[in-house]
RNA sequence: CGCGGGAUAGAGCAGUUGGCAGCUCGCCAGGCCCAUAACCUGGAGGUCGCGGGUUCGAGUCCCGCUCCCGCAA
């Protein structure tokens, strides 16, 4: 069996570590993992769902540094990382060092939620909605010195559907990488796989999201601000102010316009919230959520709040 | 105990200095129309989140509790 260290945090990576451990041909000597966090409205300390999956999967072994330099760390992954084949990463949150991808005998692999050279960066998935891709997927490389950058192991696409948001594309991608995680790894390991540089020429970027970037620019055209609403559900999620107070906006729909309308002018189409945007579109908000209050349709929130016509949205 | 908003009819909300519980939509019955996600008439539907307190009288004021949500992290 081949033996793997495994480093991951998020709900990205549990599938993967999954179908690692449930294969049979990788022996997962230990999981590395970020400490606990606080999380929610009462900062609640919760480990991380690699944690938790790890902890199911009877991996006894889980180690969650605060920073690799660590000193307790570095002398442990520095012994056993010598012994092993591979390291395997997958939506770990960190920038891994240099000498810590130079220990297993075969380098480091990772999974990458894009079809890299496209969208390197953190925020791949929204990236690849936003931008009106047609199809995304998830590639599985060598990691290098540089920020997804490294040799391409496999790839495996999928379309992206109109409706897709960012959080179904997640989990869909999440269970492709699954799928062809094992295989790959298993075919590089045994020398069946040739690991290919990118075409580093059309490589694009993505960066990290922030709430800030969910604020909606209503000059821009009804089709960019709808993908974006979709691209960035549930995070970060896209918002406007109404009132002077904010509004999430969760779900939408283009209609087109009437040029009488200015940019994040609000009138009411067929019973439903909607806004002006650029170039003579508009939007229907089909579920939208006012700061304080829960989650509701549009056309329950146009009857009771009163005067969404004659407003404005910034 | 990080900051803040909220819970009132099936849905979404309003409710002023405490004084008969309201609005829009939906629902039921009837009417009108070539027609309607239109219009008209009538009707049903509430233990105002839960538990105490103040008061002649509490949706409203005070105390405690539960649940939902925005920000921050």
């Amino acid at each position: 069996m081949s033996r793997i260290i495994f480093f991951g945090t998020g709900d990205f990576a549990v599938p993967s570590l999954t179908a690692l451990v449930k294969d049979g041909r990788f022996d997962v000597l230990a999981v590395v993992t970020q400490p606990d966090r606080p999380v929610g409205r009462h900062a609640t300390i919760t480990p991380p769902p690699v944690k938790v999956a790890a902890t199911i999967l009877g991996i006894t072994d889980v180690r969650q540094p605060e920073t690799l330099k660590d000193a307790g760390f570095q002398s442990w992954i520095k012994s056993v990382g010598r012994s092993c084949d591979a390291f395997v990463v997958v939506s770990y949150g960190k920038i891994l060092p240099q000498w810590l991808l130079d220990l297993p005998k075969e380098g480091v692999v990772n999974v990458h939620g894009s079809l890299l050279p496209r969208w390197r960066g953190p925020s791949p998935i929204q990236a690849a909605i936003a931008a009106g891709d047609a199809k995304s997927g998830v590639t599985i490389m060598k990691i290098d010195a540089e920020m997804d950058h490294g040799p391409i192991l496999s790839t495996v696409e999928t379309q992206i559907a109109p409706d897709e948001t960012g959080s179904s594309l997640h989990d869909r991608l999440a269970v492709l990488g699954t799928e062809a995680l094992p295989k790959t790894l298993a075919d590089f390991l045994d020398g069946r796989v040739s690991p290919v540089e990118q075409d580093h020429a059309s490589a694009t970027t993505c960066k990290i999201l922030t709430r800030d970037d969910g604020k909606i620019d209503w000059t821009r055209p009804a089709t960019d601000i709808e993908r974006l609403i979709r691209a960035y559900n549930p995070w970060p999620g896209c918002w406007t102010l109404v009132g002077g107070k904010r509004l999430k906006i969760h779900k939408a729909s283009v209609i087109a316009g009437d040029d009488a309308f200015k940019p994040g002018q609000c009138f009411v189409f067929e019973k439903q919230p909607a806004v002006a945007c650029g170039e003579g579109t508009a939007l229907v908000l089909d579920e939208i959520q006012i700061e304080g209050r829960a989650s509701v349709s549009g056309a329950a929130f146009v009857k009771g709040f009163t005067g969404w016509e004659d407003r404005r949205v910034a």
